[in-house]
DNA sequence: CGCCATTTGTGAAAGCGTTCACGAGCTCTT
DNA sequence: AAGAGCTCGTGAACGCTTTCACAAATGGCG
């Protein structure tokens, strides 16, 4: 039952050929959003100080994760702007602009639909859908809310790759499961439950709770911290500098 | 420039009393969770296997975790869920009702505002502020939207500990330091924007377009192991089969 | 009571990710 | 043209995290 697959060629394959490290991926998106800035600042070159500094990273790690992608820097000078902007973009697929559905029109899902971001960066939201007749065919965003019906044809005809789930708990799985067979191969989970999703199904999950409670944490360490020795309080501040998720 | 203050004494504390992984706080809270599921269906002991298949993670990794807790289980047995549950809330520090502040009452604020699973784990929203006149006094789940004025005197005589920064990127930053300068030591994050803070405070961030922005790259990468090996499609799957954040 | 099935707790090993340190290469100045 | 100064790219070292494998401990059963 201990699911031991072959964890070997695993490796293999990713270093092999085109093998870039999650950690990388995951903060080529940091790298992409200060690059924008500097681009709309008109900057032109930046260094990987300075890139460092906007992503609140090492300046070693950005050398490490561009270099990761190739060789887009000059020595002594840095890296263009437009050029390592267009070239992270590309390599993360956000030159074309995937389609998005939301399922789940409750508070998060009205927030996740009138977020701006979604859009700004490269994503297109291509339906509303809700369980509750009740609240089909209101207007959220501009858009109107689709029944769950709808789901299918939508997801086909508009070649929805990624679904957001942002339903109550008991109703993500269910949800899930109709996402993967209409096609999506991407799924963001608001909802607190771990999704069962067959292979070669991306699951990411987004919980404020559990953000909420890590927090928590450090902060009775730091209580704790305080009621014994100074230095740990110190300690633990160095320790956090790092905000990634 | 470099901030590389002293590392060393960091881990010397850290493993020295009391040092919980950073990795193994992150999956605290999911064990926690799944720990109240079966509380309230009348579960009274859990196996490392069952606890593990309902987080979504490795039964080994659930022991190790544990384990850094100290001895709560019984070998043969298992894990008792009252008691347990009980530890892993006394570690995380979330037996004594956290105040929470929320700041930036927009789109997300207003989710954030409404979302059930803060209060449900021990967490007591303290206050709403928005800098926007017009939208002072209106009423967001039940609680009346504050000022930015009334903030200080919110946090200081509410005791609140964790601020929720959900503002537009520009204001984020001053809205942090605000906050900081109030007295709060944790700061959730969803602007985004990199922020500064003095040693001590910690900061998590979520950005939903990065969480996007991270499954495009995959789906990408998807298609093209499409068009060039099988192979690589299928040691991908391999790979995400883990759904964690 | 002794054995067997079960499950925890934990060293040891392997895998990743970060940090360090420095050579390589570019630009500018003299 | 040569040297100085800067910054990228990268192998090597280090530390954290995960995985593995098994001894230790418990409860049940004959």
């Amino acid at each position: 039952m201990q699911a031991s697959v072959p964890v070997h060629r695993l490796r293999a394959e990713r270093q092999g050929l085109r093998g870039i490290p999650e950690a990388t991926v995951a903060r080529l998106p940091l790298y992409l959003r200060v690059l924008s800035d500097l681009a709309d600042s008109g900057v032109t070159t930046v260094s990987s100080e300075e890139l460092a500094a906007g992503a609140g990273v090492t300046s070693a790690k950005v050398r490490k994760d561009l270099s990761q992608l190739g060789s887009y820097g000059t020595r002594g000078v840095g890296y263009e702007v437009d050029c390592l902007s267009e070239e992270i973009s590309r390599e993360l697929g956000v030159t074309q602009h995937r389609a998005v559905a939301i399922v789940g029109v409750g508070n998060l899902g009205h927030a996740l639909a009138g977020y701006g971001g979604f859009t700004a960066r490269g994503f297109r939201i291509a339906g509303l859908f809700d369980a509750d007749p009740g609240r089909c065919g209101e207007l959220v965003a501009g858009m109107r809310v689709r029944p769950m019906d709808d789901l299918e044809q939508v997801v086909a005809s508009e070649t929805v790759s990624i679904g957001v789930i942002a339903t109550p708990a008991g109703a993500a799985q269910q949800v899930c499961d109709r996402l993967v067979a209409s096609g999506v191969t991407s799924v963001l989970n608001f909802a607190s439950t771990v999704l069962a999703v067959p292979a070669g199904v991306d699951v990411r999950k987004v919980d404020l709770a559990v953000e909420l409670q890590i927090l928590s944490f450090h902060e009775t360490r730091k209580s704790r911290a305080a009621g014994v020795s100074a230095p740990v309080a110190e300690a633990h501040a160095v320790l956090t500098g790092r905000a990634v998720s």
